[in-house]
DNA sequence: AACTATTTATAAGA
DNA sequence: TTCTTATAAATAGTT
C-alpha cells in the first residue's frame, strides 16, 4: 500500500527500516485502538525495535498487568513463580550445601565436636593429622625455594644488605617456621569468610 | 476502508461487532507480523474479545515472558523481577561463598596448597595440628564415656556377654583409638558432601 | 466465506 | 522528522 509493492523481508538500509517502522508503529496502534473501540475488546501490544527501544498501546478499560494475568489464566501457566519456586528451591538446596561445608570447617577447627561418634572422630583427626603432614611438607618446600631465590639474588647482587631488605631475613624465618603464635594470614581469610556468611544468614530472602 | 466509511465507536450489534473483530483482528496479526519481519522488531500482542476469547501474536524471536520482563526493565516497575535479579545475585553470591568454603576445607586437607604463601603455610598447619588435638582429646572423651557406660550396663545387667552385643568391645575401641586405617565414618560424610556439590555446580539456573 | 466498492495505510520522494 | 501522493492493502457492507 505505497508507490510500489514491497517483500516482507527484512529492510537492509537502516534508515528505511526505522522510518518504515515509526510509520507503520503508528499504523498497528491505530488498528489496536480502534479494535478496542468498535469490538469492545482489550487490547496489550507492546513493542521494542531492532535498536530496543520500546512503546506499547494498552486499551484504556485494562492495565498490562492486568493482561498478564489474564494472559497467564487462559493458557494455566505462572510462569514467574514457577521460575521463582525453582530458583528458590536451588538457593535453599545452595544454602544447606554451605551449612554443611562449615559444619565441616568448624570440626576441622576442633569445634563443633559432640556430634560425632568414635568412629567418626578417629578418620577425623587421622585426616586432620595426616592432611597437616602434607600442608607442612609444602610449608618447608616453600620456605626452600624462597631461601634459593633469596641466595641467587644475594649471589647476583653480590650485596647482602640489598637482597635482606628485598627478601627477608631466611634465620628468622625458618625460626618461625615451626614457631608459636603467628595465624593471623590464615585468620584473616577465616574472618573474611565469616563476613560473608553473616551477610547471607540475615538476607533470607521473602517472596512477594 | 470499505464499502462506506465508519464511525469508531462500539459496534452494538453483537454479530457485526464479532464478525468485525474476526476480520481485524486477522488484520492487527498480519501487521504484527509484517512489522517484525521489514523491521526487526520484537511484537507482543495480546487480545481478548469482549466474549473473553483469547488470542496472541509473539515474535518468533522471543516469548511472552521476554517481552513482559523487558516491559518492566524499561518502565523501571517493580512487579517481580527486581526481586528476582536480586535473588539472583544473592544466588550468585552465596555460590561464591560456597566456593571459598570448599577450598579452605581442601585446603584443610592438604589439597590446593599452591597458592598460599609461607605464612598463610605456616598459619593453617599450626591452627590444623591444634585443631587434631582438640579432636583427639574429644575421641578420648567419646571413648571413655562409652566404656564408663559400658561398665554401668555390664553391672546392671549382670551379664556381660549381653553387654558386650550391644556395647562393642571395649579393647578392640581402644585399639581401634590411635590404630591404621579406618576413615570410613568421615570419608562417608565427604561423599555425600560431594555428592551435593555435582548436583548444584551443573544445575546452574538460566533465566528463560 | 466470498466479493468488491471504498476507505485507509503507507512506500517513495521531497 | 513531517508532508505529499500514487498506489497497495484492508475492510464494511453485501451476497
Amino acid at each position: 500500500m505505497g508507490r510500489g509493492k514491497i517483500e516482507i523481508k527484512r529492510i537492509e538500509n537502516p534508515t528505511n527500516r526505522q522510518v518504515t517502522y515509526s510509520k507503520r508503529r503508528n499504523g498497528i496502534f491505530k488498528k489496536a485502538q480502534e479494535l478496542t473501540v468498535l469490538c469492545d475488546a482489550k487490547v496489550s501490544l507492546i513493542m521494542f525495535s531492532n535498536t530496543g527501544k520500546f512503546h506499547e498501546y494498552i486499551s484504556p478499560t485494562t492495565t498490562t498487568k492486568k493482561m498478564f494475568d489474564q494472559y497467564q489464566k487462559s493458557l494455566g501457566v505462572d510462569l514467574w513463580s514457577t521460575h521463582y519456586a525453582k530458583m528458590q528451591e536451588s538457593y535453599r538446596k545452595l544454602k544447606e550445601i554451605n551449612n554443611k561445608l562449615r559444619k565441616d570447617i568448624r570440626q576441622r577447627m576442633g569445634e563443633d565436636l559432640d556430634d560425632l561418634t568414635f568412629e567418626e572422630l578417629r578418620g577425623l583427626e587421622q585426616n586432620m593429622s595426616s592432611s597437616a603432614a602434607t600442608v607442612r611438607e609444602r610449608k618447608f618446600h616453600v620456605i626452600k625455594t624462597q631461601t634459593d631465590t633469596y641466595k641467587k639474588k644475594e649471589t647476583k647482587y653480590d650485596d647482602p644488605h640489598y637482597g635482606l631488605v628485598d627478601n627477608g631475613d631466611y634465620q628468622s624465618a625458618m625460626a618461625l617456621a615451626n614457631g608459636a603464635s603467628n595465624l593471623y594470614a590464615f585468620r584473616m581469610q577465616q574472618q573474611n569468610l565469616h563476613q560473608g556468611t553473616g551477610g547471607y544468614g540475615s538476607s533470607d530472602l521473602t517472596l512477594a
